[in-house]
DNA sequence: ATACATGCAAACTGTTTGCACGAAG
DNA sequence: CTTCGTGCAAACAGTTTGCATGTAT
């Protein structure tokens, strides 16, 4: 799954930031790419540099800032300490369904949530940035498996 | 704002779950009590021990996820590395608006959240939990400061 | 030519752990 | 008196930083 635009948009942004058109950014961009799943920082650059990839972990934790800034990926914690990213260009916005047993995150859209912050925010008087909704739970396949020791 | 019911909560909880009652525990509450609003483990600490205190940092951490595990507080992660606490016991359900800019956490409540996540866990067969939602913003202090640089 | 990105390792921060001592049950 | 909690410092994980070198502009 090869993505042009992705990479067009990333060089267009990197150019209006000035900041440099490196080959690096885009092996980084790439990875991404490739992994199409939430995947996290170190994962990433452990996997780059399994495949041969020289580009060093500064460089790979630089990167996934700029792809943040971008809109390309973005970033979540899911109550943990370690970053999530994902995919987001061109994707729906969804939120997030997780399993407090086998960690497992799974996607949904309800078009509520996004009313919902607006209306929110314009009572609080913010300028609304980003909704972030998390639900905890226990998945199908977890349920029925021995919970209170 | 002495509260002995929280005490007592705790003791309760603490007998349950066959863990010791200690002085230290007991000292951690009272300045999680003491501490209204949102605040962070190691400042926690650090507070307890300019106040002269001489519990440590492994058991405040300690006591903090007990405090937790009993739903006196509740754990919190902003998009941030460091988890954020609050306290919970006889607290209104509510979500967080979070500005960008300095930081400041406010609270808001809208029954549709909970509503939303029901739904949300009922049509993909999980067993809720718990549902977070964060929207972050800029608060009416910082906007028209600059933005963009 | 020169400012900025890179690679490396070392620093950092928030949190957890291992162990010997002390106190709760 | 035994078991668990404590205090301390050291380990840990994820991320960031400082500096010398390399490279895009």
């Amino acid at each position: 799954m090869d993505n042009p635009d992705i990479k067009e948009y990333f060089t267009t942004y990197l150019k209006r930031k000035k900041h440099r058109i490196t080959p690096e950014r885009f092996e980084v961009l790439e990875a991404v790419i490739a992994n199409n799943s939430h995947f996290d920082a170190d994962g990433l650059y452990l996997q780059m540099k399994t495949n041969g990839s020289r580009v060093s972990r500064a460089t790979v934790y630089n990167t996934l800032d700029k792809l943040t800034e971008s809109g390309i990926i973005s970033r979540y914690r899911f109550g943990e300490r370690l970053a999530k990213y994902e995919l987001m260009y061109g994707g729906e916005p969804h939120h997030h369904v997780i399993c407090r047993v086998c960690g497992k995150i799974e996607e949904f859209s309800d078009s509520r949530v996004g009313r919902l912050a607006r209306d929110a925010a314009a009572t609080m008087q913010y300028e609304l940035n980003d909704a972030v909704l998390h639900i905890f739970g226990v998945c199908p396949d977890c349920t029925g498996q021995n919970d209170l020791p």
